[in-house]
DNA sequence: GTTCCAAGTGGTACTTAGTACCGTAACATG
DNA sequence: CATGTTACGGTACTAAGTACCACTTGGAAC
């Protein structure tokens, strides 16, 4: 189950990155070149020379293509919640600074890859098909968010807003939105600031 | 193109009404009984006594149905925007004062269809893709929202977050989520005053 | 290396959502 | 009542996603 980095990559393995990365790059290329709702699977598929099936088999649907990074994100979150302090966290404010530290975490994983990050970004922009899946995406960092303050002593209604507001800031950054991940990550940082400016006044 | 109230409902009119809120009561009976994703839209044609492509007529996919009270919440937020004070609003606890009472007004319109509400809520709360189109619904609150602050002196940078603040607020209203329409409205209120509160302090 | 098992692959066939088109029926208007 | 417009339902099509099956390939044991 878990991805025990070491016992060398088996032939097999290595295979499956390559077939799964040329998807991924395939997929991509066609989106950018020419919308995604207009590619379609069998295309893409031929053009990375694997079966119809196969696709499907290393993707739910069409759209997890555009999402396949989404696990480094997660990777990245619950790694930052492993080593944040244990402080219990109480008010608001407290709560706050954390899901913002936790946020950054994410966001800094983003900006490792930008020129993935600013062609992910263009597409969801323009497809709101995408941008549900997006949101949704942004949901469950929320639930993760939560989980983390309320497992920290957070009282719930105040982590669950807590948890929203993180993800409203990074929704105002995204829409703001420069393409650039260090730009999204800059603009979230001022959201907060305002937000926590307000709170400080 | 205007809904002009009065020139008396054609017959025409009225069967379109009728055969709409035949496939809405329909289509909402099978959602609830067996699961929005089992149920075909041939399914739903058939027990609403129409053609599949009547369906398609009235509702642009599946999904539409779910979100066909869509437009009273538009036209009751445009009313309520229309009814502002036209004062100036600067920064961002104006703007939030703002924002929250424009949102109550959708939450209250909600609040007029109570069992509506209910299986509304319970349906895309059990259904990932209907929440995903939920938050789209969503989204385009919060775009009407910060138009309206730009246009009434807003920063951008300000009417943007103050937007997606409100709708965290609501979000998690919605996520600590009751059912009841009304309970929904209360939280919201409630996680409006924990962050002003935090505000004011 | 040969054998054998597990895993990955691609093809066929099926269901369903959604679109385009067309002839027909129903309403509206003079 | 005649005529134009609007709504309707059927047929046929494309594409996503699923189920199933026969085939191949990598891994491991002997």
């Amino acid at each position: 189950m878990s991805a025990n980095k070491f016992p060398v990559e088996s032939l097999r393995d290595r295979k499956r990155r390559q077939t799964r990365e040329r998807i991924i790059e395939t997929a991509f290329a066609l989106f950018m070149e020419r919308g995604f709702d207009v590619v379609t699977v069998d295309e893409i598929a031929q053009r990375a020379e694997i079966g119809r099936t196969t696709f499907f088999r290393y993707f739910g649907d069409k759209q997890e293509v555009v999402f396949s990074t989404e696990d480094d994100f997660l990777r990245a979150l619950t790694a930052a919640m492993r080593d944040a302090p244990t402080e219990p966290l109480q008010d608001l404010a407290q709560a706050l600074a954390t899901s913002r530290r936790l946020l950054l975490a994410i966001c800094t994983e983003a900006a490792r890859n930008p020129g993935h990050y600013a062609v992910y970004h263009r597409l969801v922009k323009q497809h709101p098909e995408l941008e549900d899946r997006h949101t949704r995406k942004t949901r469950h960092y929320a639930d993760l968010l939560e989980k983390h303050l309320i497992d920290h002593g957070t009282p719930p209604a105040t982590a669950v807003l807590a948890a929203q507001l993180t993800v409203a800031c990074y929704q105002a950054a995204w829409r703001l939105g420069s393409h650039d991940a260090t730009a999204v990550l800059r603009e979230a940082n001022d959201a907060f600031d305002l937000l926590l400016g307000a709170t400080a006044t």
